[in-house]
DNA sequence: ACACGGATGTTCT
DNA sequence: GAACATCCGTGTG
């Protein structure tokens, strides 16, 4: 008989500590987002901090703007921002209010509601690339702007949840360079995933674009 | 497996 | 005008 995963909501103090701490103790939740085409659940494998005013690599660090502004708001929100034209990309805002810190979603396992996730994830050549980098997470998922500022801690009735889920062992824990970060702010091991699993995506350093004319 | 360039448009300088 | 917390298709090995 299989143990029954721990389904209860993590409550809002989770986020609301020191965003390394928290990156860490997210891998192996499960989040659960609620959809018109019924609900999809991930269980998280790759995840990156990202540290307000403090880290040259955060959306945060030149200050708050229209874009940025939830992740100056309370922990345990949702921020989500477009980028490159055609991507979402979501992160999980952690405390204490004002720090503007937030962890990436890069990564995890699709652990129901395959048949929605595939149908939104057309090109993905298997079931372990739905959620393969962050912007394919967040594809997966149905995620895009307008879940942006959403409540990640009001429980089975909001449209998105982050369930207790088994946790990663700390030794299964690893950590390096943040990807596609440039700068400064791609030095610090601020990455985490969890050791060997296939749906972790694999590192690109930043690669400086030439002009287009 | 890995490297490259194009796609696409919002955001900020 | 430039940068962008990326992805995909195509090429090579």
């Amino acid at each position: 008989m299989i143990a029954t995963p721990d389904r209860t909501p993590l409550p809002r103090e989770f986020f609301d500590r020191p965003v390394l701490d928290v990156a860490r103790d997210l891998l192996g939740r499960v989040l659960v987002h609620t959809t018109p085409d019924g609900p999809i659940e991930l269980r998280l494998t790759e995840v990156e901090a990202y540290d307000g005013a403090n880290d040259p690599g955060s959306h945060a660090y030149r200050g708050r703007t229209a874009r940025n502004g939830v992740m100056f708001g309370p922990p345990g929100h949702v921020y989500v921002y477009f980028t490159y034209g055609m991507w979402h990309c979501m992160n999980l805002v952690c405390g204490p209010e004002g720090r503007a810190s937030g962890v990436l979603l890069r990564a995890g396992e699709i652990v129901e509601g395959l048949e929605p996730a595939r149908k939104r994830r057309i090109s993905a050549r298997s079931d372990k690339e739905l959620a393969k980098g962050p912007a394919r997470l967040a594809t997966a998922l149905g995620v895009d702007r307008s879940l942006d500022g959403a409540d990640a801690c009001a429980g089975p009735d909001g449209p998105f949840a982050v369930l207790h889920g088994r946790p990663a062992a700390p030794e299964q824990v690893r950590s390096g360079p943040r990807t596609g970060v440039a700068g400064e702010g791609g030095v610090d091991p601020w990455r985490f995933w969890i050791a060997d699993d296939p749906t972790v995506s694999p590192y690109r350093a930043h690669v400086p674009r030439r002009r287009r004319t």
